[in-house]
DNA sequence: TGTACATCAGTGAACGCGCGTTCACTGATGTAC
DNA sequence: TGTACATCAGTGAACGCGCGTTCACTGATGTAC
């Protein structure tokens, strides 16, 4: 049955976030359309009424998953050393790692992004392409982008690595956590080695 | 029709590589029994008189792919800085971001290890313990573990965004891989900073 | 060494299943009067 | 403001398709004599 233009909007909006989550969780090729519009509390078939493709609603999800995520950087100017710290704790962290739905988009789909199509790709170039530029903006004054961008394929990595041993091989899951996290701590304060 | 002896153990190992290769190059869901076991010059029906599933030609396929990457780390105890140096420019190419199919299954299936079945995940982490073993061996004498941890981090999370980046960001991929590469054979160096 | 036959690696059609997508239909919305 | 009706968001059955897997069959292998 017909509904409100505002529920409708909420409807379309609770599809992309239900996307968001479970395309983070299970991949791409993991979830279906039907899956994801129950998790909406819609039924599959008004999916079409506000997506043309899975391909088009993935591509929206990507976007709003990086926005999130660029987000959850501590605050811009005003960020600290500390804030930076904490940043990274957090991300490294047992927590992130067991619950990939609700965190970091590059380190949940690493591999599937590359398979993705055209949309999905744009988008996720441009958000990789904005933390970069996030991070960038909270490291010490002087930092170069190299380095930047080595602490953020660090934390993909370690994180990725980390999920992928986490159930086999519990103790090196957690050395990688606490080792990316520590040296990365170290990389990011402003005393420079010689 | 009944081959030889010899014949049906080439032909088995001919799936292990392709499957190897194809599921390096789209994931293990994107590609299926038939087009693996046609790649490998055979048809689908015969596919289970060599493997009890899809799975389990994963799990096989995986520790070989984790076989050869290890095998590709340079000449163990007399592995010069050189050598090391030269194993991240391979490492951190166009030629291998290119070519994934061939390359590490740390960057190739990154994210999707930890969605697949027990075996796959109990060969993935002997594979990860085992490439951060052989790192430790070649680098400098007193390098901490923690920072080899953070260099295979770097690798595999640097040609996994420079992956993800490829098609809509050339420039900020190759950014990605120059960066990673700077930055880590900096760190492999002998000499510590202060 | 030569022959007869049981074995079994490989073939290709077929299976059930879940997927993305389509569509006829429903009934509340919201507009025209 | 009240009524009649066109609109259209959402429903659920149905579609074609490709997947992993099964199976009756084929014919070369390799063994028993």
């Amino acid at each position: 049955m017909k509904v409100t233009k505002e529920k409708a909007a909420e409807h379309r909006n609770a599809i992309v976030q239900a996307a968001g989550r479970l395309f983070r969780e299970r991949g791409f090729d993991g979830v279906g359309v039907a899956e994801i519009t129950k998790a909406a509390g819609l039924t599959h078939g008004g999916f079409y009424g506000h997506f043309a493709s899975k391909d088009a609603l993935a591509a929206e999800a990507c976007g709003q998953n990086f926005a999130n995520s660029l987000a959850r950087l501590p605050g811009g100017e005003a960020a600290t050393t500390q804030d930076l710290s904490a940043y990274l704790d957090n991300y490294l962290s047992e927590r992130h790692r067991d619950l990939p739905g609700d965190g970091c988009p590059m380190a949940a789909n690493a591999s599937d992004l590359a398979r993705q199509g055209e949309d999905v790709q744009r988008r996720s170039a441009q958000g990789v392409e904005r933390f970069i530029d996030g991070l960038m903006e909270r490291l010490p004054a002087g930092t170069p982008r190299a380095q930047g961008i080595l602490m953020l394929s660090a934390m993909v990595g370690g994180m990725t690595l980390a999920r992928a041993t986490a159930r086999s091989a519990p103790e090196l899951s957690m050395e990688i956590l606490e080792s990316v996290r520590a040296q990365l701590v170290q990389l990011a304060a402003p005393a420079k080695r010689a």
